[in-house]
DNA sequence: GACTAATGCGCG
DNA sequence: AAAGCGCGCATTAGTC
């Protein structure tokens, strides 16, 4: 347990089993990376503290990593909603444990000042770094998970949504390798040269002359959908919207030029010279990653948009000289996860190749893989119109299991009812605003109006709960995954050269340099490529076993070894 | 000028 | 207005 004494300083305490205080040493801040270095050159313990980014940001910044860590913070928040723990009493009262929202990365990276703890403990939407309350805290969420439905299970999930922590500080520090001149060529080919502040790249004027020729309507704004709209009516065009996908299904002389000005437009503000020039420093992209931002369970960011990186600047993304990028995504990690769930024999054997979607075909239930593909999609999100309404249905009966499990889940968020992940992380409350929408709708003198809303946000909340037991279990197997590999990252020897922007901590061997749901990228110097993508394969596996024992569904990777980022 | 909401689009 | 889930961010429009 790391916390900050009564007297300001930094106190080390051993705890054993039952959490008992075994020994005592109180440093200096400044003191505590060698002291962390120190104990994990002898194995390391599992460090408790307040909050991983207010404790390791720091320790990483002067090269000492942590092998393990209980974020209190983070299971505190899993802890209060679970549905398997038993008395959420303790957890519940302890509000100074609640989490606000994320910190906003201007106020965490720019500065480099060591050990702030003050200003951090100042800012909202932080938790008690003292190492009393840390004490307390740690005590009742233990009491929490021993006295829960599955201590197995909840045990899981913190030391996997902790590591998570350790993994996102870390790609925090080493940053996305970003080659800036790939990127000023991507935008140059596609919007023109860059111009000065204020004006509009060649390509994009073009673009715009032509609609507003085809239109026209020499001085309509693009930019304003109102606006725009009534200049899409006023030349016959009969939309509702201005967005692409209602604008592809007419023909008409200004929507090609309309939508390439739209894509163009999107590229400049949201990832062009500007982005460039706010986001990356000596080489290296390092937006905020934030565990558990997403109330699934999957990770939010800050910072320039790091998890919607558009596909066309992938390129950009480069091994430093000397190194590779070896990037690898689960084929189709969502319907996988449900097979193993649910125990579904069937799905399971539709997965058992590297594309469950052509398994799907071959039992016979669809034609084609784009049928495959929709109907999953549709059973995952509840879809009910359409192609995947019309697909779904035989899906059931196929995979009774799986469309058992989702429908399940359906079935009890439209109730108001609460559904859990594998490893009991919970979904939230219906909001008061639900609660009392359906009340209205049972009372005997309501108004049918009322009663169609509420079945309407019955519906919505249910599409809500059954996506949730399963993007919210994808993501404890990425938590998996990513622990067990950042450990294998870390057994592999220091070499020659050494990535100088990723870092001290990391620069000298493969490290997680990119996470996203359910792909991640290493940084490795070239000769660990393979050592690094068989590290990538094996935690794979590895999270496969420890989520799913003597589950026949595994969990396949597509995996490339290049300087560059190949996907897309 | 500072704010919130709505719109639209990128990602999984 | 994607047919259906979860996000972040830039921009415009509307309000104070």
């Amino acid at each position: 347990m790391v916390g900050r004494g009564a007297d300001g300083r930094t106190a080390v305490v051993d705890l054993d089993a039952q959490g008992e205080e075994l020994s005592r040493v109180v440093v200096d801040l400044e003191q505590l990376p060698q002291l962390i270095a120190d104990r994990e050159a002898r194995g390391g313990p599992r460090w408790v503290w307040s909050d991983t980014p207010a404790w390791y940001d720091a320790v990483l910044r002067r090269g000492v990593r942590a092998g393990r860590c209980h974020d209190l913070r983070l299971v505190h928040t899993i802890l209060q909603h679970s549905l398997l723990v038993a008395d959420h009493g303790p957890i519940r009262a302890a509000r100074a444990w609640e989490t606000g929202p994320p910190v906003p990365a201007e106020a965490r990276s720019g500065e480099a000042t060591l050990f702030d703890l003050d200003r951090t403990a100042a800012t909202q939407g932080s938790v008690p770094h003292d190492l009393e309350a840390a004490l307390a805290e740690l005590a009742r969420q233990r009491s929490a998970i021993d006295g829960s439905a599955d201590p197995g299970r909840l045990r899981l999930l913190a030391a996997a949504e902790s590591a998570g922590a350790l993994v996102a500080a870390e790609l925090h520090a080493a940053g996305i390798p970003w080659d800036v001149d790939e990127h000023d060529r991507i935008l140059r080919e596609a919007l023109g040269p860059r111009p000065s502040p204020g004006q509009t790249p060649a390509r994009m004027a073009e673009a715009a002359a032509e609609v507003r020729a085809a239109l026209g309507d020499p001085l309509v704004s693009l930019d304003s959908p109102p606006k725009l709209l009534r200049a899409l009516h006023r030349a016959g065009i009969d939309v509702e919207s201005t967005s692409q996908w209602e604008l592809t299904a007419h023909e008409h002389p200004a929507i090609e030029p309309l939508l390439r000005y739209k894509k163009l437009s999107r590229l400049l503000t949201a990832n062009g010279w500007t982005w460039i020039d706010e986001w990356v420093r000596e080489g290296r992209y390092r937006p905020l990653y934030i565990p558990g931002g997403v109330v699934t369970g999957r990770w939010a960011s800050n910072g320039g948009g790091a998890l919607q990186i558009p596909r066309q600047l992938r390129p950009a993304l480069r091994a430093d000289p000397g190194w590779v990028l070896v990037n690898a995504d689960v084929a189709q990690l969502e319907p996988r996860v449900l097979a193993a769930m649910a125990g579904d024999r069937a799905m399971a054997a539709a997965a058992a190749g590297t594309d469950l979607y052509a398994g799907i075909v071959a039992s016979g239930v669809v034609a084609t893989r784009q049928e495959a593909k929709v109907g999953v999609l549709g059973a995952l999100y509840g879809g009910t119109t359409g192609d995947s309404g019309r697909i779904v249905p035989r899906l059931r009966s196929t995979f009774p299991a799986a469309m058992g499990l989702v429908d399940e889940a359906a079935r009890t968020g439209e109730r108001g009812g609460g559904v859990s992940t594998w490893l009991g992380r919970s979904s939230p409350e219906p909001d008061p605003a639900w609660i009392a929408s359906q009340q209205r709708a049972h009372q005997a003198d309501a108004d049918p109006r009322d009663g169609e809303r509420a079945r309407r946000a019955a519906r919505d909340r249910g599409r809500f709960t059954r996506n949730f037991v399963v993007q919210g279990t994808a993501a404890e197997w990425a938590l998996a995954w990513l622990a067990d590999l950042r450990l294998r990252l870390a057994r592999l020897e220091a070499v020659e050269p050494v990535a100088t922007g990723s870092g001290p901590a990391l620069g000298g061997r493969a490290h997680l340099a990119f996470f996203l749901h359910d792909e991640v990228i290493v940084h490795a110097p070239r000769e660990q490529a393979e050592a690094a993508a068989e590290a990538i394969r094996e935690a794979a596996a590895a999270a496969g076993r420890l989520l799913f024992p003597g589950s026949p569904v595994d969990f396949p990777l597509d995996l490339q070894i290049s300087e560059r980022s190949q996907k897309g």
